[in-house]
DNA sequence: ATGAAAGCGCTAACAA
DNA sequence: TTGTTAGCGCTTTCAT
C-alpha cells in the first residue's frame, strides 16, 4: 500500500517532521525556500497526509454524519447532493447511511457513526417528536440537525418547508379551482411526521373553505397502488374529485392507479403531490405538486450545522420556502368533464 | 463531548487498559468474570469505542469509499442501498461521493477517499477504458471494483450486466415483434461507456436482422427531452417505429416528449428503456425495459472487494443476468394502429 | 489470564 | 524559522 508518511518527506526534505507538517498546513511559519523544498519532496514521494493520523491527534474529523431514510426517494437523494456539496465547499467529509424506513435502525447507524467520530449529523428521522435517536443525542449533547422534520421542541433545530401551511396551500388551491370533494393519500402514516403535518394543512385548508376533512386514505407504500384503495375514493355520496398525496412518488403511483382504473387524469380526477422531484414535471401529463427545495435543504443544513460546530449559537429553525408547481394533474373541477387540452395530444392525428 | 476512553473503562474495572480492550474484543482470552465486570463498566461509562484511534493503531479502516455519478438516477441510488446492505452485514462502513457526472472531479474525490485512508473503493467512472483514476489506483495497487463499467483490460475487476447482449435482447425484441425502422436514443454519448456499448448491441441486434443501424439521437442530459431531437426521428422517408433509449430516465422523458408531440406510446412509437428502475413499472403506460439487478450488482461489489481486501486472488468480472421487462411502451409494429387496449382504459366510461 | 509498553501518523506546545 | 517532544485512543507483542 502506501507507507509514506509526514517522516519520509521529512527525510528526503532534509527538515524536520513538524516542518513538513507546518509547510503543508501553514506554509505562512515557514521560509519559502523551505516550503518549496518540502513540497517538492512530498510530491516525489507521492505524499498523501493519513487523515486518520490527523483526526485522532486533533480530536476532530471534518466529517459530518447523515442519516436519511432512502435514495430511492430522489427528494432524499437531491438533499444529499445538496450536502455533499456544501460540505465539500467546506473541506468537510460526509459518512452517509439510510434506514430505509427501518425505524428500529435508526439509533444503530447513527451509533456506528458516532463511532467514526464525525463531528455532528444531519439526520431525517421518523418522527422528530419522539425519536430515541434524538433523545440519545440531546444526552450527549452531539450537535444535529434534522432535514425535512419539524419538531415541536425549539433545541431541536431543522431545516425544512413549512408542511403544514405547504400543504394548506396546495389544497387550497384544489379547493379554489373548484373541488369541493378532497381526500388525502398518504403512505404508512406512522411511518413520518411530515405526513401527519401535511394531513393537518389539508384539514385546515377544508375547514376553512367550510368543507368536511375526510380521513387519510392510507396505501402501502414502494408498491403499485392497490385500486382498492383508490376505489375507496370514488365511491359513496361523495365520490372524490381531487386527490392530495402525501408525496410525489405516491403521487406518481396514484395517477398511474386511476388511469389504470379506466379514469382520465386530470379530468375525471385531479392529483396534487408533495415534494417537487424533477421527474414528475417530466411526466405526461406533468404532476402538480408542491415543490421543496432539496438541494438547498441539504445545503442550508450544512451551513446550519458548521456554524454551530464553529461555536455560534444553535439559532431558530430554518424555514425555507415552497412553491407550487402547477402540473397537468390537476384542473378546475367541473361536473362534466369540458377541457380536452390535456388528452387531446394522446390523440391520433 | 464524550472523552471516556478504554483507559476510563480500565479504571473503572480495575483492570488494565489491555484487559479492556481485550474483554471487548476478544472475550475469549479473558475470564469470563472479568468480561462481564469490563462490560458493565464500559456500560455505566457509556464507552463508546474511538474507530479513528482503532483504525490508526490498525493500520485498516473497515471503511469502504464509493465513488458514484449521481443519485439523481435510481439505478445507482438501489446499487448504493445494496453496498450499504452488504458492508453493514460485514460489519464496514463506506464513505459515499458522487461526481454528478463531472469526469473532472472524479480524481479529486476519489484523493479525498484515500486519503481517509478507505480500504477499498467501489466506482461507476465514464469509461473505464481511459480513466486517470483508475489509471492511479492501479498504479498505486489500490484494491477497486467498478460497478456498470465494463472493461476490457481483465485486471480491471467489474460487476455489471452484459451491456452489449443485454441492449441486442433488447433491440432484438423489437424487431421480433415486427419493427424495422429502430433507432437509439441516448444522452451525452461521451459521458458513459455503458451508453457506447448499448449502442453496438443495437447495431448487433439490427444487422443480425438484415437492418440498417442508424447513428444514435444525442438529447442533452436531465432536461425535457427537446421535441426537436424526437421530431428527428418522425422525419425522412423512413420514420422510425420503435427507440430504445440508453437509460430509464431518458426513456422514460422520451415517452413524455411524444405525447406532447401529440403522438401516442405505444401505438405510434413503441419506447424501451435501460435499467430497469422500479419508478418504470409503476408508471402508465408501464416502461417497457432492459432490467439489471442494481441491488445485487452493489452487494456483489461489495462482497468482491471484501474477498480480495482478504487476500484472495482478484478473480474475474462479474456478469450478473438481465431480463427484459414486457412493459406497456412497446407493442407489436402495425402500418395501421389495430389495438387500443392501452388507451382505452383512459376513456371516459 | 493479565499487565507494561511500544507505536500507528499526525499536530501543537515549547524551546532554541 | 525550525526542531524536540508529548500525546490523541487504540491494539498488540512480550512478559509475568
Amino acid at each position: 500500500m502506501d507507507r509514506v508518511t509526514l517522516n519520509d518527506v521529512a527525510l528526503r526534505a532534509r527538515v524536520s517532521l513538524a516542518t513538513v507538517s507546518r509547510a503543508l498546513n501553514q506554509p505562512a511559519l515557514v521560509r519559502d525556500s523551505t516550503v518549496r523544498r518540502v513540497r517538492e519532496a512530498a510530491a516525489d514521494l507521492n505524499f498523501r497526509p493519513n487523515l486518520v493520523g490527523r483526526n485522532l491527534r486533533a480530536r476532530t474529523t471534518r466529517t459530518l454524519g447523515v442519516v436519511l431514510p432512502t435514495l430511492t426517494n430522489t427528494v432524499f437523494a437531491d438533499c444529499f447532493q445538496g450536502i455533499e456539496r456544501a460540505t465539500r465547499l467546506q473541506h468537510y467529509s460526509v459518512m452517509l447511511t439510510t434506514t430505509e424506513y427501518r425505524v428500529e435502525d435508526e439509533l444503530a447507524v447513527t451509533e456506528e457513526l458516532l463511532r467514526h467520530r464525525v463531528d455532528g449529523l444531519i439526520l431525517t428521522v421518523a418522527s422528530a417528536a419522539e425519536s430515541p435517536v434524538l433523545d440519545m443525542l440531546d444526552c450527549e449533547k452531539m450537535p444535529y440537525v434534522l432535514v425535512y422534520n419539524q419538531s415541536p421542541r425549539p433545541h431541536r433545530q431543522t431545516v425544512s418547508v413549512d408542511n403544514r401551511i405547504a400543504a394548506r396551500d396546495a389544497v387550497g388551491h384544489l379547493i379554489s379551482i373548484g373541488h369541493r370533494s378532497i381526500r388525502m393519500v398518504t403512505g404508512d402514516f406512522r411511518e413520518s411526521d411530515r405526513a401527519q403535518l401535511r394531513y393537518r394543512g389539508y384539514r385546515d385548508a377544508m375547514r376553512a373553505a367550510g368543507l368536511v376533512p375526510q380521513p387519510p386514505v392510507e396505501v402501502p407504500l414502494h408498491t403499485a397502488v392497490a385500486s382498492g384503495a383508490l376505489a375507496q375514493c370514488l365511491r359513496g355520496r361523495d365520490p372524490a374529485s381531487a386527490l392530495f398525496c402525501s408525496n410525489d412518488l405516491l403521487a406518481i403511483s396514484v395517477v398511474s392507479g386511476l388511469l389504470r382504473l379506466g379514469l382520465h387524469v386530470p379530468d375525471d380526477m385531479s392529483v396534487v403531490g408533495f415534494d417537487g422531484v424533477d421527474l414528475g414535471a417530466l411526466l405526461y401529463p406533468a404532476l402538480a405538486t408542491v415543490v421543496q427545495p432539496s438541494r438547498d435543504i441539504g445545503e442550508s443544513a450544512v451551513d446550519t450545522l458548521l456554524a454551530r460546530l464553529r461555536g455560534d449559537v444553535p439559532g431558530r429553525s430554518i424555514v425555507l420556502g415552497h412553491s407550487l408547481r402547477i402540473g397537468e394533474t390537476a384542473v378546475r373541477f367541473a361536473r362534466r368533464p369540458t377541457s380536452q387540452v390535456i388528452r387531446s395530444p394522446n390523440r391520433r392525428k
